[in-house]
DNA sequence: CCAGACGTTGTT
DNA sequence: GTCTGG
DNA sequence: CCAGACGTTGTT
DNA sequence: GTCTGG
C-alpha cells in the first residue's frame, strides 16, 4: 500500500498552500506522475523558531527522498525497506521512533497507486490492474509522513529521506482495503508537524486514513507500472477491458 | 559477550 | 544507536 | 509499488 | 524464487 504516488503541484504553490517556505533544492523540482521509492519528492516539514516560543513553528517545503535512512544507518539502500511505517507500532520500531518523535512531515500528494489483483488473483496469469486514489475536488492530499537526515561521512552532505505511515482501514461500503496511507487534515498541521514529542495517543485521532471509499479511485494505464513512464497521463481513467 | 537486524505489503 | 538472538 | 536482475575475470 | 533499484 502507497508504493507510487503522483505529486504534480509545483514547489511555490505548495509553499503557498501549506504557508510554507521554500527551500533551493525544493524550489527545482518538477511535477511527477510516478513518485517511486528513492525518487525525490516535495515534503513539508515543521522548524523551531527558537526566537519565538510558543509560536507554531514555521512550516518548510524541502526537497526529500523516498524510503527513510535512520541517521545510524551504514548507507542509504536501508531506505528501500522503509518507504511505508506502520502507524500501529511507529512510535517504538527503532528504524522509526526518533523520526516520529521530533520529525513528522507532510507528503504533498495529488494521489496515490494501488495495484488490484483479479478476483482470481494467483491462479490467473491476469496483469493487476494499477488504480488512482484521489480526493474528488483534486484539491490535493497531505499524507502522514517522518522524515530523518543522514549522511555517508562526517564530511558528506546531508541527506533528507522520508517515509509514509500506514494503517488498516475499510470504506464507505465496509471492505477492508488491507492498509491505507494516513492523511493529515489541514486542521492537524501545526500539531503534527511541531517538531517535538506527541502527547499520548491523541495524535491517532488527528489521522484519516485514505481509502479508496472516502476518496475516489479508477482505473489507469498499466504503463504506470514501469517507473521510468512519466507526465499525466498516468493519472487519466482507463477504461477496464 | 558479539553479530546482526533495524521494515512493509500482499497472498495462500 | 539500540535491541535481539545465539 | 513494479521491473529487472540473478556473475566473474581482467583491463583501460 | 528473491533481491535490488528506481
Amino acid at each position: 500500500m502507497c508504493g507510487r504516488y503522483a505529486t504534480s503541484r509545483t514547489p511555490s504553490d505548495l509553499a503557498r498552500d501549506f504557508e510554507a517556505g521554500l527551500s533551493d533544492a525544493a524550489a527545482g523540482l518538477v511535477a511527477d506522475y510516478n513518485v517511486a521509492p528513492t525518487d525525490t519528492a516535495p515534503l513539508v516539514i515543521g522548524r523551531i523558531d527558537a526566537s519565538s516560543p510558543g509560536v507554531p513553528p514555521a512550516r518548510e517545503v524541502v526537497a526529500a527522498a523516498w524510503g527513510l535512512v535512520p541517521s545510524w544507518a551504514k548507507d542509504r539502500s536501508i531506505g528501500n525497506r522503509m518507504i511505508n511505517a506502520r502507524s500501529e507500532t511507529v512510535a517504538e520500531k527503532p528504524a522509526f521512533r526518533r523520526a516520529f518523535a521530533a520529525r513528522r512531515a507532510v507528503v504533498p500528494a495529488d494521489g496515490y497507486y494501488e495495484w488490484y489483483a483479479g478476483q482470481d488473483a494467483g491462479t490467473s496469469k491476469q496483469p493487476k490492474q494499477p488504480f488512482f486514489i484521489t480526493d474528488p475536488d483534486r484539491s490535493g492530499l497531505g499524507l502522514a509522513g517522518l522524515y530523518e537526515f543522514w549522511r555517508p561521512t562526517p564530511d558528506a552532505d546531508w541527506l533528507l529521506t522520508f517515509t509514509v505511515l500506514t494503517t488498516s482501514a475499510e470504506d464507505a461500503e465496509g471492505r477492508i482495503h488491507d492498509r491505507a496511507p494516513l492523511l493529515v487534515p489541514t486542521t492537524a498541521l501545526d500539531e503534527w508537524l511541531a517538531p517535538r514529542p506527541l502527547d499520548g495517543e491523541h495524535w491517532r485521532e488527528l489521522l484519516v486514513p485514505a481509502t479508496p471509499g472516502r476518496l475516489v479511485a479508477y482505473p489507469v494505464d498499466r504503463a504506470v507500472g514501469n517507473v521510468r513512464n512519466n507526465g499525466p497521463h498516468l493519472v487519466e481513467p482507463v477504461a477496464l477491458s
